[in-house]
DNA sequence: CACTTGACCTGTCCGC
DNA sequence: TGCGGACAGGTCAAGT
């Protein structure tokens, strides 16, 4: 679902199609999930023109020329999709996996000056819009106690082990999902990361040597470098802001590969449950360690 | 205090 | 066909 990759990916489609726009309407029946658009909507958003986008771990926020920024957040089945006054059909390079907008799922329409808008779908409305001074954005709880941006050239591999460190008696994989430890990493990704450093998701961050967490940390960046190539990963609802699919999937080893034969050994990809989630194994390649039971 | 589990929601799939 | 239950998995609150 939305990771860091998926995020991303979102980011730079708006950017490429919203920014220099001026919001002249937003709809929105969803006080749950965006609890400020009543008061706030009229005042700092009509009239709005987009200035940029940016990313910060799995949230992503608007900056809007009335010094107020919208951030959301797509949690697990949210989607934010463009849509331009011109609709491409079946078959177009263009098209559209998303149907008619808006549709059942549609919490949020923002709509441009140029009669083009942009949709917030959130089927299972977990997802949340907030508008804020843009100045006071990151004084959101959310971002507060938000780890490291793990693709930042600051962020170091010598960092990686000092946060793992301080979380050394809980198993890697419930590790890697903390955003207080690193922002961005999901389930896909935790799972594809620790079967590419040969890591049991179980193993205690103190059972795994330092030089695998070197490869943890390096083959970490390599596939979330890869997702953002791929346009990220669809797994069932996560769409560019184009409407698209991902194809990250096509290149995991092990996420929803369960009962195919592994890649690297040929041995089948195990289903488990692992820190409360559906995980994803290689048994020969990441043997289960032998010093913690649970 | 560190860590784990349940709640939040809705839609889909599976077994009976 | 209908129905109940498991499952999907990001984050926060509550529990151990």
């Amino acid at each position: 679902m939305p990771e860091l990759p998926e995020v991303e990916t979102v980011k730079r489609g708006l950017t490429e199609l919203i920014i220099g726009k001026t919001i002249s309407n937003v709809s929105f029946d969803w006080p749950k999930g965006f609890p400020n658009a009543a008061s706030d909507v009229e005042r700092f958003l009509i009239g709005a023109r987009v200035m940029g986008l940016r990313r910060r771990g799995k949230a992503l926020m608007i900056d809007l020329s009335t010094n107020y920024t919208l951030v959301i957040h797509l949690k697990m089945t949210g989607q934010l999709v463009f849509r331009g006054s011109q609709v491409f059909g079946a078959g177009h390079p263009n098209e559209s996996l998303i149907g008619e907008l808006p549709d059942k799922s549609t919490r949020v329409t923002f709509s441009f000056s140029d009669d083009s808008h942009l949709y917030f779908n959130d089927q299972r409305k977990f997802g949340w819009v907030r508008l804020l001074p843009t100045g006071e954005v990151m004084n959101l709880p959310f971002f507060q106690k938000l780890g490291p941006e793990p693709l930042l050239d600051s962020f170091s591999s010598n960092n990686f082990l000092e946060r793992l460190e301080r979380r050394k008696n809980s198993g890697i994989k419930a590790v890697l999902l903390d955003q207080a430890v690193i922002a961005g990493v999901g389930n896909i990704y935790a799972d594809e990361s620790l079967f590419a450093a040969k890591i049991h998701p179980e193993t205690l961050v103190k059972d795994v040597d330092t030089d695998r967490l070197k490869i943890l940390f390096e083959e970490l960046r390599r596939i979330l470098l890869l997702a953002i190539e791929k346009g990220g990963s669809t797994d069932r609802n996560y769409v560019s802001a184009e409407g698209k699919r991902g194809s990250y999937l096509t290149f995991a080893k092990v996420f929803r590969r369960e009962g195919e034969a592994c890649e690297v050994c040929g041995n089948e990809i195990m289903k488990s449950r692992v820190a409360g989630r559906g995980t994803h194994t290689c048994s020969t390649c990441q043997p289960k360690p032998r010093s913690n039971r649970k």
